[in-house]
RNA sequence: GGCUCCUUGGUCAAGCGGUCAAGACAUCGCCCUUUCACGGCGGUAACAGGGGUUCGAUUCCCCUAGGAGUCACCA
């Protein structure tokens, strides 16, 4: 069997969307399953939705998610160039080896006339008027004088064209409904749906993995193989990820990037594992897996044909299992950026900012909210100090402490471990439940019903004198 | 609107003629616990509707409804 070649063929028009980063994982993954080869190639033939510096963005995109590919424009290969832009001079040489067959043609309508044209069934459709009022000798003299024009594809006008799609199965469509689309523009440029197809032969792609929205255009890309006399690749058409029930998730809609997401603090893993299950499912039940794992279990049978929606939910839950199997250490370098950008940042240690959070957050965003309460101290309500399990309330605090206050002015190795005993050896001093002084004191440190750490770790990792110092504010306005 | 495709709990999804219709996220309850979180246990919750085919349909066929894609000198 022939080596198996696949492309991503992305538009730099910006960003990263999860369905484009979607669709070069699952190549990625069936390609390299099968020790074939995975190419990069850029479509910009579109020059007007050109981006400054997204083709950098999708180099550096599909590398830090682990993509490598085999040939594209800045590794190199034997069938470059891979941008479509630097292959324009290909383009014309083929449309018009098309023209010469029959199976293409000249048009020179203006605009106007082709809005003039008549709607049938809601949508407008090019007449073939320059395929049979044009001949060719007026052609080439229209062209010579510099008249502008297209070369379209002369599409069969009778009978219907069946093909083959992995996770679709028999897609068929009748002729009659492909229209005489336009190959080259008026620019010189080739149109997508024609780079696209020269670029697929010249560069020996045999498997054509992409978004359904080109699976009713297929058709038309088979006629031009046929045309050509070329052999048709693999189809492999994918269901979109949606943001809801009838909104495709898009950037437009203002919704998450890839970089986004990294912004917001998943991580890549995170994000890689789960847009892999959008859409696809391993045979048997795993959920959290490894790239390795991935590239173990994937299969297009596992595709799925409907539409997934995007729950951010679920991604945050797999989010937060990849960080808590962090090494610590990692952990930490990794907070450094979240935290550096936050009131938070050089006032507290960061190892023990990062401890109190690791295990409580689903994405590192959170970490500035989770620890505000370390730069925030306000008035809180003496309602807090009740807690019906613990049994206790502020007359209980009132009591308790002044004790804990001078408890911990005795105490020099302030840490965690330290801190709790002490707590609970007073308790057991004057007879109170553990509770009954962990949970006042808490209260008293924080202002808020609930904080990542108990008592004794808040006030380890606010030192000292900021643990006294809230202390007997919180007395103060406890007695008033 | 024409054409193509899709339709299992709120969400992701197993299932590919016979199952009490998996599992996960979310949600709810209980346990654990120094609050929160983690973890453990358990609960609620689905085959869009209607016809066929069949001894038997979630599974096959048809219709209806709903949804998506497409119908560009955009990709």
């Amino acid at each position: 069997m022939k080596q198996l070649r696949t492309r991503f063929a992305p538009s730099p028009t910006g960003y990263m969307h999860i369905g484009g980063l979607r669709t070069a994982l699952y190549s990625y993954l069936y390609v390299k399953k099968h020790g074939g080869k995975f190419i990069l190639r850029i479509e910009d033939t579109d020059q007007g939705r050109y981006v400054e510096g997204s083709i950098e963005l999708i180099y550096r995109s599909l590398r830090e998610a682990g993509l490598y590919y085999d040939e594209g424009p800045d590794v190199g290969g034997e069938y470059g160039p891979y941008i479509q832009s630097q292959r324009k001079n290909e383009y014309l040489k083929y449309a018009k080896q098309l023209v010469e067959s029959g199976h293409a043609y000249y048009c020179f309508c203006t605009p106007e006339r082709l809005e003039s044209l008549p709607t049938v069934n809601g949508a407008r459709r090019y007449d073939k008027h320059c395929l049979h009022h044009v001949s060719k000798e007026e052609a080439e003299r229209r062209i010579a004088n510099g008249e502008p024009y297209v070369i379209r594809q002369n599409m069969p006008t009778e009978g219907s064209t069946t093909y083959h799609d992995a996770v679709y199965g028999d897609i068929t469509v009748e002729n009659a409904e492909l229209e005489d689309q336009v190959l080259i523009k008026s620019d010189g440029m080739p149109t997508y749906n024609f780079a696209n197809v020269v670029d697929d032969h010249l560069m020996a792609i045999n498997c054509v993995m992409r978004g359904i929205e080109y699976l009713s255009s297929t058709p038309k890309y088979n006629h031009l193989y046929d045309a050509f006399g070329w052999e048709k690749p693999l189809y492999i058409h994918m269901p979109p990820i949606m943001k809801d029930a009838q909104h495709k998730l898009s950037k437009r809609n203002g919704d998450a990037s890839y970089d986004d997401l990294i912004e917001k603090g998943f991580l890549k893993e995170a994000i890689i594992n789960y847009i892999a299950l959008l859409g696809w499912s391993p045979k048997d039940d795993s959920e959290k897996m490894t790239f390795d794992e991935l590239l173990q279990k994937f299969s297009i049978e596992g595709i799925n044909k409907s539409p997934s929606i995007f729950d951010p939910q679920k991604l945050a839950w797999l989010n937060s299992l990849y960080i808590k199997e962090m090494p610590f250490e990692d952990f930490c370098n990794y907070a450094k950026r979240w935290i550096e950008k936050t009131p938070l940042n050089g006032k507290f240690s960061h190892e023990l900012m990062c401890k109190l959070v690791q295990g409580r957050i689903e994405r590192f965003g959170e970490i500035e909210e989770k620890l505000s309460f370390l730069v925030n101290f306000d008035k809180f309500d003496k309602e807090l100090y009740f807690n019906k399990k613990q049994k206790t309330d502020s007359e209980v605090a009132k009591q308790v402490l002044p004790h804990v206050q001078a408890r911990l002015q005795t105490v020099d190795t302030w840490d965690n471990a330290t801190l709790y005993q002490t707590l609970v050896d007073l308790a057991a001093e004057l007879g109170v439940k553990n509770g009954q002084i962990l949970w006042p004191t808490r209260i008293a440190l924080t202002g808020l019903s609930a904080t990542p750490g108990g008592a004794s770790e808040v006030a380890e990792i606010l030192g000292k004198d900021e643990t006294l110092r809230r202390l007997s504010i919180s007395l103060a306005t406890l007695n008033d």
